[in-house]
DNA sequence: AAGGTATGAGTGAGCGGTCACTCATACAAC
DNA sequence: GTTGTATGAGTGACCGCTCACTCATACCTT
């Protein structure tokens, strides 16, 4: 993640404006989606001029492969400290649930900018940048899999990328399903009207679930 | 799956030509998305006139939802068929599996304009034509996963809506993986450069998933 | 300290290009 | 002639981006 797309000036205005800057951007380009974003309307909201947006970006994706940055290592940071942490694989898998929960309210905007990217074609930059993502939280997912292999936790019949694909598949589509308007409803036809009141229930299910995939 | 989004006359007009404009639509809405596909490039690329399209249709929003309408319907139709012969659960499920990788394929395009449209938010219009598909194949997980619990293949524990939810995250996320570029990246990261041609290894491992999950 | 000067961040009206949509015209069938 | 359909050049709204200008601040010079 050394990647930049901003102008360097960017990295010495007020942090104020900077950070105000950003937040604008990514509610709007999570709301309206990358085209549909008015850099006017940005501007107007964040109380700065156009100008000064065209002075820290040289151009419209930089600015939202700016925002995408922002957000994916904000994500990352938050799971590599459960995924780090000494504790049994299953306490720590509990763990991501909730924090998809609890992260999926809080920064539900840049889930939505990463649901967002996940349709968007033919833009290499923004895959790039997510793949990066993709390919840490792979990697250490397929290696806790490994290692509760190894200690006989997991069977030895799963391939244990195909095994974390899986897991971070339900993952993913659990963050969606808390976060991205279709897939709330789509959430709510499965599961009832309420479902997103039912954290508790939701864990202790979807736990449920992992955990007999275990052992076939 | 009542909705009409077309004029009448787009009904009287020879079958080709109505299957032309579909398809050709489809295929640019499905790689350039809803705002960057241009009406007068599908005109041209269907060989009609853009005057003739405004005959048809009375919206850009009105061809793309026909688009979707279409996709829903053949995506439909193919899982329907299995899900309601008569044979037991897991072979159904099985054979979902294989549908998908085989209609990820030859229907590239339309899980791609899915996938585009779960991206996309307050379009109160998509939400309702796919709201519709998710309640239809939600009732159908959920009632074979209630006589599968009742048939003691499935755990009691489970609420069997949760269940059905977490299977159909499964089996959407592998559609994108197999259709849409950016989760197919993601499927290469985890599973290996090749993943995309072993799909009997893919079968039979998320099987394997699938059928341990059932109890706990 | 006062006056002079240089710097560059900030501004927003406006340019230019794109694209959804219209309409005057042509044509065909009867 | 009338009705139904097809056409594609034209229209105008919209929006990303530019650029000529402002002005606060910093830094001289005397």
């Amino acid at each position: 993640m050394k990647k930049r797309f901003h102008k360097e000036i960017f990295d010495r205005i007020p942090e104020e404006r900077r950070k105000n800057l950003l937040e604008t951007a990514i509610h709007e380009f999570a709301h309206h989606g990358f085209d549909n974003a008015n850099i006017n309307t940005i501007a107007e909201k964040a109380g700065i001029s156009v100008g000064s947006i065209y002075k820290y970006f040289d151009t419209k994706k930089d600015l939202f492969l700016t925002c995408v940055h922002h957000g994916v290592e904000t994500l990352e940071q938050v799971l590599n400290e459960v995924l780090v942490s000494r504790e049994p694989l299953l306490v720590k898998l509990e763990k991501i649930i909730r924090l998809i929960q609890e992260h999926s309210r809080s920064q539900r905007h840049l889930i939505m900018l990463y649901n967002e990217i996940t349709a968007e074609s033919n833009s290499e930059l923004t895959w790039e940048l997510a793949a990066e993502m993709e390919t840490i939280s792979a990697r250490v997912y397929s290696s806790l899999v490994e290692q509760a292999q190894k200690e006989g936790i997991i069977s030895g019949e799963y391939s244990p990328r195909l095994f974390s694909f899986f897991l971070d598949n339900l993952f993913m589509m659990l963050q969606f399903s808390y976060a991205c308007d279709y897939y709330r409803e789509r959430f709510k036809i499965y599961a009832g009207e309420d479902i997103l009141e039912k954290d508790e229930l939701v864990v202790e299910q979807l736990m449920k679930f992992i955990k007999a995939s275990f052992n076939p």
